[in-house]
RNA sequence: GCGGCUAUGGCGGAAUUGGUAGACGCAACGGUUUUAGGUACCGUCGGGCAACCGUGGGGGUUCGAGUCCCUCUAGCCGCACCA
């Protein structure tokens, strides 16, 4: 008996697949269809564990849906556009487009290896001429329907990667890829208008049940809508240059207006810019303010601080009232207006203020059960239930009738009117990077800034770019800007930004479904493949990518480019692959493969193969080369054959939480391996037909068990406790072994093995093959169908039921399947195991639940 | 501060969704084979001598709770002077 060989297997069946073409999507009318999509990678070069885990579990899905009947699409592509390449031109000299295309060339062997069942024929990476030209065209229409523009504005500015970032880039005040920290500056920039569709975003997220609720919740916070009221504060004197209508500010909660104490406009508000240019106080305030930054910490701390401009504004509902204007640093210019009223007794951050300098506090907001006389905030600021108080026509309504009340009057006042706010701000996408999707439009002296006719496309990037230098590469090329104006013919100049690569990625899925096709998207093949039904990916893109793509699709949709309004029917956020890390006692990393584990009782130690000297045992933490703790695929699956990888990474965790990366955890799915091929091997190929006999039976009973038990779990992405369940059944099989087994027993084991090698094909799909081949199964498991189940097989003849005594287990008896109460009971009452704890009780009830326990209430 | 999630043996994790807690794997321990073993195979494996006790702590509902309710604690993730 040979041990199994995936050295010469594994590449066999990759080769009879390919050559059978049997991963090829197609557009079969009468057939369903099933999109599986796992979010395609940047090229990096290196294929990673992380990659390892992404990938196999979308494989499973593809696999298990293309047996079950579908039409599956499960294509792969590059994000290969962004700035490593260009960081490594400018680091290597080396071309980013070489650069680029040698790592995908790389990239593919690998993923290749991992036996995934990808229709390869729809390959494509986003810096191909032909995707980045469709995108051209896509910008194009999106540039015809207005939801492009430019605008001046302060944007984002990453110095060390010398670019505009989106809000979505900027983490905790610093680029998301550079980790510089990001500084304001004016720019001329080019902006989609995510937020046209703010509202749709927020509303149809009740539609995708089958997004992980958390990430729903981060896009619903992102885009964070609060409806409230926008009114403008009359002035009290005569009206600021250019306040002639008024200060108008945004609020929450216009029920608590009686109760506001003062005015505060950020220190970026025009009216602050006014008082700084008469008053050098004002400006120094405003500095001070400014200087304040932008962490977590600073802003935890940071008190409020304040300066009275000395404008006053008249209250709206009563006009003798007056408020003062005051600078405060709490207020942010890019929420809602800029400009607050505070209430001090029903927000904590207007208390705090009003505390610091003796503004008055007025409640009007009673809580239930307090007495209007007596009732005082103190040093918290009351935002619970109750009735208003204290405020003229409001008295006596709960708060949120109150708040329509006063918003009516408002209204009727013609000062304002009821509002909806964002925090979500339009996308800012121009990047200053020569490796990245032109945009297609030129600026003429005459006409301005024109768009290309289409055309004029694609606009492709020339290949003579010189990376050598930081800054836009396009920008400074000798000829490539000079363009001819498309309406006046005369001179104009390209536009030399690109866009950002997460306008790259947030239409490819579209794309897969007809990479050929000569218009962006083919609405017919659009039509029958989208939505992706399972989408797989990594939770940091839960607002970032998810939120753009979800917009392009409505954009494309209102265009009439896809039917659909959501790109994603179904997410899965996978966990990351980690690994314990290791340190030298002078505190430098080392990896994994030059250490040795040592194990004493509950203790691990650690040193170094190299030379024994005592190695650190750090954290668990996700693989990443900075900490040394990252293990080679290629080395895994050098040693251990690419199926025993991919059933440790599926089987060790949930797929949704991170799986730690053990050498023992792969040899153990490598034993699993071998025990199987071992149980094949071990099945003469022409077995009996005959089934019957009690052993035989117990046989086919598991068989279909497990087939029922596999099948959910696949389904509900439980693919951890399928695989036990496998491991499981193979034991079993062991149990009742091929040699000196009877006719029927054989029988029962061919038809258990043959289901076996059906359903370890979405994990193992090799060693499926070649156990399908052995034990004699027609064609490949992949053109196989799913194995069916028998539900009348899948339950036990005889079930075993624990007994117990006032809740406490004392015994067990058996009984048949399904068997009545008082058949069971009656069973229950000769077991004299049992009846032993009853003596001297008198029984008050007893519980019989069918096939499962029985409870004897007795006292 | 707000929102979300999690807590089960030495470890990763199961548990038919209210019905035998600890499946399956890893580690450990014992054994067999082997010239040898960081191989392979077989066995043991929550705690306790036992009655019993055990799913982060406390309380509750129930014949019965890892699962439902209340409460507390710890940890992780996301967002945030958002008006």
């Amino acid at each position: 008996m040979a041990r199994y060989n995936p050295k010469e297997t594994e590449p066999r069946w990759r080769k009879a697949w390919s050559e059978a073409d049997s991963f090829r999507a197609e557009m079969l009318p009468g057939k369903p269809k099933y999109y599986v999509l796992e979010m395609f990678p940047y090229p990096s070069g290196r294929l990673h564990m992380g990659h390892v885990r992404n990938y196999s579990l979308g494989d499973v899905i593809a696999r298990f849906k293309r047996a079950r009947g579908f039409s599956v699409l499960h294509p792969m592509g590059w994000d290969a556009f962004g700035l490593p390449a260009e960081n490594a031109a400018m680091e290597r000299g080396v071309d980013p487009k070489a650069w680029t295309y040698e790592n995908i060339a790389r990239m593919r062997d690998e993923l290749k290896e991992l036996g995934l069942s990808i229709d390869w024929s729809r390959e494509f990476a986003t810096c191909d001429v032909d995707y980045y030209g469709q995108q051209q065209a896509l910008f194009l229409d999106l540039f015809a329907r207005g939801l492009v523009y430019r605008k001046e504005g302060m944007v984002n500015w990453d110095p060390v990667d010398m670019t505009v970032l989106a809000n979505e880039q900027v983490v905790d005040g610093r680029g998301w890829r550079s980790g510089a920290v990001v500084e304001k500056r004016k720019l001329n920039q080019w902006f989609l208008r995510i937020t046209d569709y703010a509202d749709q975003l927020t509303d149809d997220l009740t539609t995708l049940d089958r997004w992980p609720e958390k990430v729903r919740v981060m896009q619903e916070n992102w885009i964070g809508r609060s409806r409230g009221l926008k009114f403008a504060f009359k002035f009290a004197g005569e009206a600021p240059a250019g306040f002639e209508d008024g200060l108008e500010v945004y609020t929450t909660r216009p029920d608590t207006l009686f109760g506001a104490s003062f005015v505060g406009i950020a220190a970026d508000h025009p009216l602050a810019e006014q008082a700084a240019a008469r008053d050098p106080k004002a400006a120094a305030f405003i500095a001070e303010c400014k200087k304040g930054g932008a962490s977590q910490a600073e802003i935890d701390t940071a008190e409020k601080m304040g300066f009275n401009t000395g404008v006053v504004v008249q209250h709206p509902f009563d006009a003798s009232r007056t408020l003062a204007v005051w600078i405060a640093n709490f207020i942010l210019m890019d929420y809602g207006t800029g400009a607050i009223f505070g209430c001090p007794a029903h927000d904590q951050r207007d208390l705090d203020f009003a505390r610091k300098y003796g503004l008055s506090v007025t409640p009007v907001v009673l809580p239930p059960g307090e007495d209007p006389a007596t009732f005082d905030v103190g040093g918290e600021a009351y935002t619970g239930p109750g009735t208003i108080f204290h405020s003229g026509f409001l008295d006596g309504l709960e708060i949120e009738p109150a708040k329509a009340a006063a918003i009516d009057r408002i209204e009727a006042q013609k000062q304002g009117e009821g509002a909806t706010v964002f925090r979500l701000r339009d996308w800012g996408v121009a990047r200053q990077r020569g490796w990245g999707c032109p945009i297609p439009v030129v600026h003429c002296a005459k006409d301005g800034v024109v768009p290309l006719p289409k055309s004029a496309l694609p606009i492709a990037l020339p290949d003579d770019l010189e990376f050598g230098k930081p800054g836009n590469a396009l920008d400074r090329h000798p000829s490539w800007k000079h363009a001819a104006c498309p309406v006046c013919g005369g001179p104009a100049t390209r536009e030399t930004d690109t866009l950002d690569t997460l306008v790259d990625s947030s239409w490819y899925f579209a794309r897969f479904t007809d990479t050929k096709s000569p218009v962006p998207i083919d609405k017919a093949a659009a039509d029958y493949w989208l939505p992706v039904d399972q989408y797989i990916g990594g939770i940091e893109h839960a607002v970032l990518h998810l939120l753009y793509a979800r917009f392009m699709t409505k954009a494309l949709a209102d265009d009439g480019q896809v039917s659909v309004r959501e790109p994603f029917a179904g997410l899965f956020t996978q966990g990351m692959v980690t690994h314990e890390t290791y340190r030298r006692q002078s505190g430098e990393w080392v990896e994994p493969k030059d250490v040795e584990i040592t194990v004493e009782g509950n203790t691990r130690r650690a040193k170094l193969i190299e030379n024994g000297a005592e190695v650190t045992i750090g954290d668990v933490e996700k693989m990443s080369k900075s900490k040394y703790n990252t293990v080679a695929p290629e080395e895994i699956f050098g040693v251990y054959g690419v199926d025993a990888a991919r059933l440790f990474v599926l089987s060790d965790s949930p797929p949704e939480r991170d799986t730690v990366w053990s050498t023992a955890g792969v040899q153990g799915a490598w034993r699993f391996v071998n025990r199987v091929w071992e149980e094949f091997d071990s099945q003469p190929a022409d077995a009996a037909a005959a089934v019957d006999g009690e052993a035989a039976l117990a046989v086919r009973r598991a068989t279909h068990k497990l087939t029922k038990q596999v099948t959910e779990a696949i389904d509900s992405f439980r693919f951890n406790s399928g695989i036990a369940r496998l491991y499981e059944f193979l034991n079993l099989l062991k149990a009742n072994p091929a040699e000196g087994a009877s006719p029927a027993v054989l029988a029962a084991r061919r038809e258990a093995l043959l289901t076996f090698a059906r359903l370890i094909g979405p994990f193992t799909p090799h060693l499926a093959e070649e156990c399908w081949t052995r034990v004699g199964g027609k064609g490949m498991v992949v053109e196989a169908s799913w194995p069916e189940f028998d539900p009348a097989l899948t339950e036990d003849a005889v079930r075993i039921l624990p007994v117990q005594v006032n809740g406490k287990r004392r015994g067990e008896i058996s009984a048949p399947a399904g068997a009545e109460p008082a058949e069971v009971e009656k069973i229950v009452m000769e077991d004299p195991e049992i009846t032993r704890h009853l003596e001297g009780l008198t029984i008050r009830k007893v519980i019989v639940v069918k096939d499962r326990i029985v409870n004897i209430v007795a006292a």
